[in-house]
DNA sequence: TTTTGTGCAAAACCTTTGCAAGCTA
DNA sequence: TAGCTTGCAAAGGTTTTGCACAAAA
């Protein structure tokens, strides 16, 4: 079975691995859906919550399998920001990063070509096979600093 | 009163703000003694039971409270790896970086200068003032490549 | 029809909080 | 002594799990 879960998700057929029987629900499709519709960083509460409004009888605990198998097929990826739970967002093309403000919570994405380079660098210093970078920025942006 | 708390708790008389009559007690000196003595990257549970050796009475709410109470001082960093807790250690004089296995879970640290000038370039283009910058780079070590 | 997924409720974790008793300054 | 801190136990918040029923292939 050569099919590829993600378009029948309603994605752009990117290829995902592992594909072992997984089925398209209803669930499913609403919830990549909604996080593909949004600006990225949602919690699972944010999802569970936005999906709610279009399919009542949702459950917190699919809310949570999805997500667990998106991150495994590569669709989304889990953010650890300062706060007790994660963030997810759907993987796109172009590496980015993050820029959170720690007074108003504002996320704001930045890219910064020079990651790249810093990848080469550790991993042939350190010998590790480097699959994800992730730099976080914290402080006060200018709103939140004018309120000080 | 001038007092340089972390000087009492075992530290070199780090100047510390917010001082307004916290108290050294021997829970806190304990904590703080085996988060400097220990490699880093501690969770609260494994500083709980690493401190319960020395002192059998203390609790883990002891753990949490002093915890905080560091990392509002500036004396330690909260670490948001992929995993549900929370990591802490030691504030250092340099910035450093961490690289995390996905197999074994072993922490790497390095130092990349070129993170300084990222920071000034997003603090630039974005308005902010920023505090911290943290770079997790995730993958696979040489023994764990071999391993598969 | 077989196998996987869902909803519900309960459990498992991690972290915080209320309170009486203990300790520090 | 006054006020901060502790230990204990209970509560809070997030995430996972067991199980019977529902849905997909």
């Amino acid at each position: 079975m050569l099919l590829i879960f993600d378009y029948y998700l309603g994605g752009n057929g990117i290829m995902v691995e592992k594909l072992k029987g997984q089925r398209v629900t209803s669930q499913r499709r609403l919830l990549l859906d909604i996080l593909r519709r949004s600006e990225g960083h949602l919690d699972a509460d944010e999802l569970y919550r936005l999906a709610k409004e279009r399919e009542p009888r949702l459950s917190l605990s699919t809310v949570y399998r999805a997500l667990s198998l998106f991150k495994e097929l590569g669709l989304v990826e889990e953010r650890h920001f300062a706060e007790e739970h994660h963030h997810y967002e759907v993987k796109r093309e172009r590496e980015h990063h993050h820029l959170i403000c720690l007074g108003c919570g504002k996320v704001i994405e930045f890219e910064y070509p020079l990651t790249k380079r810093m990848k080469e660098d550790v991993s042939r210093q350190c010998g590790f096979e480097i699959l994800n970078a992730s730099v976080s920025l914290e402080g006060y942006c200018e709103r939140c600093r004018e309120e000080h």
